[in-house]
RNA sequence: GGGGCGGUAGCUCAGUUGGGAGAGCACCUGGUUUGCAACCAGGGGGUCGUGGGUUCGAAUCCCAUCCGCUCCA
């Protein structure tokens, strides 16, 4: 559906009709709907938003329609959406037939939020009538019940009727996809339209659907004349196409409910057959409708933002103009309640998908509330007023309120910082002319400096920015991730291709038999072959009754032994072969199917359950002690093993795991039963089943059940007392992606050989101290410090001198002293020391040093005098170091050169006094 | 998923052709002084995020990785 481009608010207010200007100018600054203006009374009487929202579910209860809550903002099982965003996405897999409910008709009114991507650019927000990131939908729904009649007659007497919104007929126009004969001809009879307000339109406007597949349908708008009595009087009711097409992008026509006929299901080939029981999914935004109900020109102007924008003036104190100049507060007062609802929804901040979406709209208000001269924070204080003015309809804004207020501060202050950067970025840019488009950009990618932020405290300084440059590194930037995005998809299809390999054809033993899984129950199996085939050395075994778990939700496959008439085979993996498990192993002979005898690796087995049964606890113990924002986003369960990736920002510290471990180790020393059963996937999920994984649930789903502690949709095995498990611990804490940590653990007894290994290292490391496991801190502490004072002492000693070479010899070159010496000193920095103590003690002197410790080597020192008339010690050591085939360099009072081959040094050592002499006659 | 910036003492941060790890604040000791961020002298404190590599020598160059910030998708 095409949304049709709104109107500035200015261009109402400048140019407005005479009468709607009256009474929306004195309904700008009241929340309370405009009880005096006789004029419109007598077209249709004023609603606050509540009464409308209230008035919508009860029509529809009162017509068979349960009253279902609105769904959370994420989406339960859609990954494909990053927010709900309409009214129908809770009943998604409903009207896909993947899902029953115990009702055929719904109503609701749906939290949604639009942000970025293709439905809403965010920029917009504050400067339309119309546009937000949050808004709240009314919508009813038959599920193959009714269709388009009872539609069309429910829209018709809501709109206009006594117990809805008592709209004068003459003011509602409709359109319909043009092919939809028949809900034309039901809007002439059901409402007594004249064909002249029945519009027909194209797909682009008028037609529906879900996604590239699936059902979809054509679809029929309800749009609201909201221009004054003057251009809506006698005679005038009529409009040709073109007017129609001209009022309704203005906003004088204001498209109000928009009714979805869901008849056909598209196929992937592009036909479309016809749906069973064709479907009803219809929308209608409460802001608009309050817009309407209560004459104002701009949604901002109803009950549900004047008394936002109201504290926002408080807070700010400036005055709010309902023209362009006050954008700022609108931006305020719209992201406020978007950051208050995501947040009750369990969105972070962060700078990855939904949370970077939060991130944005809530800096995006920090940024207004800054171009309106604030300098602390402000949002908080809106968010606050968010929570009063719709906790009684949604009580989570209530129950989370000091969550909400609290991270909406901290992400406020958070940004002033990044504000503050960005000044002291361009401070340094004061003296230039003009600002580069390329610096904008810097400023805006890599320190988040907003570019409007730029141009004012640019403007300010008579500075001109090239906006166009920003524009085109902006684009860049685009075309590399659009670039890196096609790189990734083509990797993905390269791996698919390796999967295709042959093994040879099935030979068929048992054609008719069905294979039956008893992994649940038992570990071994009499049974037959159903199919087999072979290539080469690897054969691939169908059994009829399967003991062997073939990996699926991390849990990895078993392996064992499958025992036949004179032959074993060793099961070294299954797979999931059309949709059948089929084991595999290494096999040399010619296979032959025979009765056999199935054996699953027991013990093996046994530690994969533990681990699953753990990380079931380890789950829900991240959930209880980091929150419940914690979700799986992965995992493997191994025998020796098991690795576990949930969402959650930032590291968790070691105290924090700690906690985490205990609380698992706690109901593993309960001994917890852990019971499975089979239910319907509804009742699951109503029990409060976590079922995380993107895998699709058939209607009967497996739960496992931890009672008190955990409820997990799972196909896993599992221990069937948590005791089993015995031990828990964790081995690593890393990150896996962003806002993604992965944890490993280990139980039973990968747990026991960890504590062992570690005990034995600290055995090892006491016995290397000559003390116990248990005094080794105070041991090591103590060597520290006795190691520390013969550092120091070290330290004093060469300072004074020693160690620069006793066993050395002292030679005159004119009035130059040459000392060369051998040393045993092997720490640089002891070099270094003896040597200023060389430096310091000496005139007209140089120093040549010989380490023969692990690194072989030539020190030279200088003094400085000598240092001044130009002889540089690295040209010495690298001269001397050269006899011996080494290298180096350094500073001209000292340097420092490897010595090559070990071996010559005692060639380079003899050559020492020939070779500096030729140096100093340079 | 892709790009940019950063990680150095408890804190804020310097540190360029690769050549002895620094400043300010805080801390400790001694002295001076007790009118408000006191002063003087001395001292302790560092896995330069982590792991590899190059090199005689790496905070510095290369590769990988973790953490934080930020933009794009």
């Amino acid at each position: 559906m095409r949304l049709i481009r709104e109107v500035e608010p200015h261009a109402r207010a400048t140019a407005p009709p005479a009468d709607s200007l009256r009474c929306g100018t004195m309904l700008a600054s009241v929340s309370a709907p405009c009880g005096s203006c006789s004029l419109w009374n007598s077209i249709f009487s004023p609603m606050t938003s509540a009464e409308i929202r209230r008035t919508f579910l009860d029509f529809f209860a009162g017509r068979g329609h349960q009253e279902v809550p609105s769904s959370p903002l994420i989406p339960a099982d859609d990954p494909t959406l990053l927010f709900t965003n309409a009214g129908m996405v809770q009943f998604k897999r409903v009207f896909q037939g993947l899902e029953r409910r115990p009702y055929t008709r719904a109503v609701t009114c749906q939290k949604c939020v639009r942000a970025g991507g293709k439905h809403n650019d965010l920029e917009q927000v504050g400067h339309t009538a119309r546009h937000h990131t949050f808004f709240e939908m009314l919508g009813n729904f038959s599920f193959g019940d009714y269709f388009k009649k009872e539609a069309i007659e429910y829209a018709w007497a809501w709109v206009t009727g006594e117990d809805g919104l008592g709209i004068a007929p003459g003011r509602v126009y409709v359109t319909v996809h043009h092919t939809d004969d028949e809900a034309r001809r039901l809007w002439r009879q059901v409402a007594g339209l004249p064909d002249e307000r029945i519009y027909g339109l194209g797909d682009e406007d008028n037609f529906w659907q879900m996604g590239e597949t699936g059902p979809c349908g054509p679809c029929s708008e309800i749009l609201v004349d909201i221009r004054g009595k003057r251009e809506t009087g006698k005679g005038k009711g009529e409009l040709s196409l073109d007017e129609f097409v001209r009022l309704s992008e203005e906003g004088q026509l204001l498209e109000s409910w928009n009714l979805v006929f869901m008849q056909y299901d598209q196929q992937a080939d592009g036909s479309r057959s016809p749906l069973p029981a064709p479907s009803v999914d219809t929308g209608a935004g409460l802001e608009r409708l309050a817009a309407v109900m209560q004459r104002v020109p701009s949604n901002y102007d109803t009950d549900l933002f004047t008394p936002i924008i109201e504290r926002a003036v408080e807070v700010v104190g400036k005055k709010y103009d309902r023209g362009p100049g006050g954008a700022s507060y609108r931006v305020l007062a719209d992201h406020a309640r978007a950051v208050a609802f995501l947040l009750a929804d369990g969105v972070y901040p962060s700078n990855e998908g939904r949370g970077y979406v939060l991130r944005r709209i809530l800096r995006r208000a920090v940024r207004h509330a800054w171009l309106l001269g604030r300098r602390e924070p402000t949002l908080v204080h809106l968010v606050h007023t968010v929570g009063g003015l719709l906790g009684s309809v949604y009580p989570e804004l209530v129950q989370k309120r000091s969550h909400l207020e609290s991270v909406t501060r901290a992400e406020e202050e958070r940004f002033f910082d990044t504000i503050e950067g960005g000044l002291e970025r361009l401070e340094q840019l004061e003296g230039a002319k003009a600002i580069s488009g390329t610096e904008a950009f810097k400023l805006y990618d890599t320190f988040g400096f907003p570019i409007d932020l730029t141009q004012l405290i640019a403007g300010e300084r008579g500075q001109t920015v090239d906006v166009a440059g920003f524009e085109r590194e902006l684009g860049k930037q685009r075309t590399r991730s659009l670039e890196a995005l096609e790189r990734s998809k083509v990797g993905d299809a390269g791996k698919v291709a390796v999967h295709v390999k042959r093994r040879g054809d099935w030979r068929s033993v048992k054609p008719r038999a069905k294979q039956k899984w008893v992994g649940y129950d038992t570990t071994h199996a009499e049974t037959d072959v159903l199919r087999f085939r072979q290539a080469s050395d690897v054969v691939e075994v169908v059994l009829q009754e399967n003991p062997f778990y073939v990996e699926s939700g991390g849990q990895v496959s078993d392996t064992g032994q499958v025992k036949g008439k004179g032959w074993t085979l060793d099961v070294e993996g299954v797979e999931k072969v059309d949709g059948l498990s089929a084991v595999v192993g290494h096999f040399a002979d010619e296979f032959e199917p025979t009765p056999v005898l199935a054996q699953v690796d027991e013990p093996r087995r046994k530690n994969i359950e533990r681990n699953h049964t753990a990380t079931h606890l380890v789950h829900a113990a991240l959930r209880k002690i980091l929150g419940p924002h914690v979700r799986q986003q992965g995992s493997v369960v191994a025998p020796d093993r098991l690795r576990f990736d949930f969402s959650h920002h930032g590291p968790v510290d070691d105290p924090t795991l700690a906690r985490v471990e205990e609380e698992v180790n706690r109901h593993i020393w309960a001994n917890l039963p852990v019971a499975t059963r089979e239910m319907k996937y509804r009742e699951a999920i109503a029990a409060g089943a976590m079922a995380f994984f993107t895998e699709k649930y058939g209607d009967i789903v497996r739960v496992v059940d931890v009672p008190g502690v955990s409820l997990e949709l799972c196909g896993g095995t599992h221990v069937p007392t948590t005791g089993q498990i015995a031990l828990f611990r964790f081995t690593h804490e890393t990150g896996a992606a962003a806002g993604v940590r992965r944890i490993e653990a280990v139980t039973g007894p990968g747990a026991y050989a960890l504590i062992r290994k570690l005990e034995g290292e600290l055995e090892q490391a006491a016995g290397a101290l000559r003390t116990q496991p248990e005094h080794l801190g105070r041991r090591i502490e103590q060597l520290l410090e006795e190691n520390r004072k013969l550092e120091k002492r070290i330290e004093g000693l060469l300072k004074q001198g020693a160690g620069s070479g006793e066993r050395g010899a002292v030679e005159q070159i004119g009035d130059v002293e040459l000392h060369i010496a051998d040393s045993d000193l092997e720490d640089r920095d002891q070099i270094a020391l003896a040597m200023d103590a060389f430096r310091a003690s000496h005139t007209r002197a140089i120093s040549v040093l010989f380490t023969n410790g692990e690194r072989a080597g030539v020190h030279v020192a200088v003094t400085d005098d000598l240092v001044q008339q130009g002889v540089k010690a690295g040209d010495i050591a690298n001269a001397i170091a050269a006899v011996s085939g080494g290298k180096g360099g350094g500073r001209p009072h000292f340097a420092s050169a490897g010595a090559g081959d070990a071996t010559k040094l005692g060639l380079a050592r003899a050559q020492a006094r020939a070779i500096v002499e030729g140096l100093l006659r340079r």
